[in-house]
DNA sequence: AGAAGGACCAGTGGTCCGTA
DNA sequence: AGAAGGACCAGTGGTCCGTA
């Protein structure tokens, strides 16, 4: 809607295959990872993120081989136009190993909610500048944002589907680290990692009452983010478990308010 | 939606014209004003507020007189089955000053934020009991809670029309109190009252950058409420104007990040 | 005219499900 | 089959403007 200063950065140039360099930036990093350099800079797209050709019908035999199929080339680093329409999937990738063969490690996968956040920074800078409401969450905004600096590989559906593996990752790395370790050995897939994120989450709650927005503001990386509704009802469920030996229950008076502090 | 123990208190008779009740209730209030009794109990309607018969269309001579023009009998507290539909309007009133003739007075307006507060910590009782998310605000949900509770005098336009003039009154009510009796003096309309409460709020915001944010922010009563856009616009302006003496200034650093702390 | 509030609307949070 | 993300939808913040 308004331009500003900022419009000028977006819509870039892409570089390849920067794996090596985004392997730094997307160190398992807690707070040593913040405000490194300005974003959305166009270089910290990962393993193959590219523009898609506004739904350009490639013209047969145009460059037909170069996204999908082609096999050729393990590592996409050659064929300069490679275009491809979304993100390679996630896999289970221990701290600081590199993915290969058109996946995305969970360094990455990490490495993205910092970045979100970096626009959010952003975002707010220009709204308390502008003076406008400012936002204290990632919102839709950020996210249009995000997209407008050329971050095309970001998107809310992505971002919010994976929140409570980043806040795991914020709350307690060694355990984050461990259970990547463990799903990589068994070989479980991304789906199935993903969903072993909750327990450890609810058990961090539970000496605060299973209140896991407190948890979350607790953490200013954590904070912006909004509390997934899963997490949040599994939280719930576990206050409430935590009191089935407890008296009688009315509905009125369903919880025990102050549960016990282990 | 679900239905909870708070459901059974709503939709309950009205009191007749509990003005002096009222007046003991509505007293300009800070702190002093909070946590007095539970809420939604149908005793804090103020000056004839009436439930209007559901769109029912009075069927000639049924009850004729009674709501409207009648003028027999300034005050109302007469004529049993009296009915209107809307809210007497406000005038500008000293503190501690009832209003008569079918007017609403301000420390009355400002009850109703009072009130608005305790619905939302009803709200927000409920959510946390249920594991929903918890508002920190005054939310359409608390809106349509208060309706429910039979609290049909308040609604979100009139409830966001004078947040200013509320929020003057928390962080200075002596000032608030001036302006009050100025306007009463002068013999100004409500709209001209509400109008000069913008300037003393921008002047209280000056300390800090003119933040506003930070202002409402900073008060608890006041925290739960939006801040209002012309408000937030005038604080703005008035940050702009404040550096206009200052050096050539550039689209992307347009104003001084730490104006005058006068 | 001055004022109260029903009701509308653009953009939100949330996530489903057609896609690859 | 497992997964990425365009796009939809119910309910929000915001306030206009038909009403009295």
């Amino acid at each position: 809607h308004h331009p500003n200063a900022l419009d000028a950065l977006s819509q870039e140039g892409l570089s390849e295959e920067p794996v090596q360099q985004e392997r730094e930036a997307a160190g398992s990093g807690g707070e040593a990872a913040a405000g490194r350099r300005a974003t959305g800079k166009g270089k910290q797209l990962p393993r193959g993120s590219r523009k898609k050709s506004s739904s350009k019908k490639k013209s047969k035999g145009e460059e037909e081989e170069g996204w999908g199929e082609s096999e050729s080339g393990s590592s996409e680093s050659e064929s300069g136009g490679a275009e491809r329409q979304r993100e390679h999937p996630f896999i289970v990738t221990e701290p600081g190993e590199v993915a290969r063969a058109k996946k995305n490690g969970l360094d990455y996968l990490f490495h993205l909610y910092e970045q979100c956040r970096e626009f959010l920074l952003q975002v707010q800078a220009m709204a308390k500048e502008r003076g406008d409401k400012c936002p204290t969450k990632v919102t839709n905004q950020v996210f249009r944002y995000a997209k407008k600096m050329g971050a095309s590989y970001i998107n809310k559906p992505k971002m919010r589907h994976y929140v409570h593996c980043y806040a795991l990752h914020c709350l307690d790395e060694e355990a984050s680290n461990a259970l990547r370790r463990a799903f990589k050995e068994r070989g479980e897939n991304v789906g199935a990692w993903r969903q072993a994120c909750y327990k450890p989450l609810v058990s961090i709650s539970a000496p605060l009452g299973w209140d896991i927005d407190a948890v979350f503001n607790a953490h200013p990386r954590l904070a912006i983010w909004y509390v997934p509704t899963k997490l949040r009802q599994l939280c719930h469920l576990a206050r409430s478990n935590s009191s089935a030996g407890g008296s009688v229950l009315t509905a009125a008076n369903e919880l025990p308010p102050p549960p016990p502090m282990f």
